[in-house]
DNA sequence: TCTCCATCGAAACGGTACGTTCCGTTAAAT
DNA sequence: ATTTAACGGAACGTACCGTTTCGATGGAGA
């Protein structure tokens, strides 16, 4: 299960070795996919890469800061798409995010940094700072919304992104991605209805 | 910081003592309130409680087993009120969770329950089977204002505990529980409309 | 009353991971 | 040619894991 170490590196000389950094990289996504967050130490990463430990710690400071790098490292392939309807917009946005983090390394790796934050500084910090990102980005698909009629005056656009994340979050955290269209359809649906009405 | 153990116990013959019990919650909760999530191990445990990690290992087979035990022994003092409005009934109920939260060590507990279910199996079930209970305990809430036409059928009754609980989770698990009445009345409002409209 | 026995705290075990310090090697930078 | 910084590897001391062993305790059953 962690046999695939492959030959070591050497220093390049005076500095940084992109391999090395790359395989650090690699390593430690493909623990966090084999093992979990139980399984994802820095000396497994070191191993799995045949890298020295310092070598890790050189470059990132703990381990927070691996993860989170190995997270934004992660293509996005989530549905933006602006189909004039807001129903339809969070529809997708849910439905790819849940595929998304069902299919892809990148449902183990979040769970993880949201674990993480809940006991290092740094990590908290680094959630926070992208989180707030988030709320502004995905507050633009109710701001398109607003500006067609779909959501009454007074709403506030990123108190919708944190409902949606809300939604996705708890069932990331307690194994339950596989909800059918139909519940996640519904679910849209009634936040939907009540933008409308407007607060 | 870790100074306040008491006198060491003794066993009491052949059978439980059950102030060694009360002095491991205690001490659990106390690391758990002082060190967070981070400090909480069972060696620090048993230090404060001045107890043996076997007494501990021989009645809780696991951390997440201990953090459980903890949690649940936490009182709760959430507004269940049923007041004949669902949007009241949904404010009090996140004001009163958001405020205990944030004045008990049940937020940290809590917080540290969820990150250890994202390595830990055990914990993972039990807290599955906890939030399964909330749904269905908070989807009365739900029952109720259908009984009084304030929900459209064929709105699934936890669905509504799921769109709360995931509000909650996220601000609790992002440092985000100082939400003032204002924001909270106008989330639940959104969601109380959009219910009411039906899906 | 006396023996049995599950419990207690304490200490120590081997194992794992932490984060750090050395080491000899490498090759770019100067 | 010399200096400099990165490399992998090994080892360090610390912390916590979960387990085993120990002598002392005192209730339960013979």
């Amino acid at each position: 299960m962690e046999k695939p170490p492959e030959k070591a590196r050497r220093s390049i000389g005076a500095k940084r070795n992109p391999d090395s950094a790359d395989a650090i990289r690699d390593a430690a996504e493909a623990v966090l996919l084999e093992a979990g967050y139980a399984g994802f130490s820095i000396e497994a990463v070191a191993r799995r890469a045949r890298a020295g430990k310092p070598t890790i710690y050189r470059w990132w400071p703990s381990k927070a800061a691996l993860l989170l790098d190995v997270y934004q490292r992660q293509k996005r392939d989530i549905d933006y798409a602006d189909t004039g309807s807001l129903e339809e917009d969070m529809f997708r946005f849910l439905k790819s995010l849940f595929r998304q983090w069902r299919e892809t390394p990148a449902g183990n790796i979040f769970r993880s940094f949201v674990a993480e934050a809940q006991s290092d500084e740094a990590a908290s910090a680094a959630l926070a700072d992208y989180m707030k990102e988030r709320r502004a980005y995905n507050g633009r698909m109710v701001e398109r919304a607003k500006a067609r009629g779909e959501v009454a005056a007074g709403v506030d656009p990123t108190f919708v992104a944190e409902m949606l994340s809300g939604y996705a979050w708890i069932h990331l955290l307690t194994n339950r991605l596989d909800e059918d269209d139909e519940t996640i359809r519904k679910a849209v649906r009634i936040i939907a209805k009540g933008l409308l009405a407007g607060p």
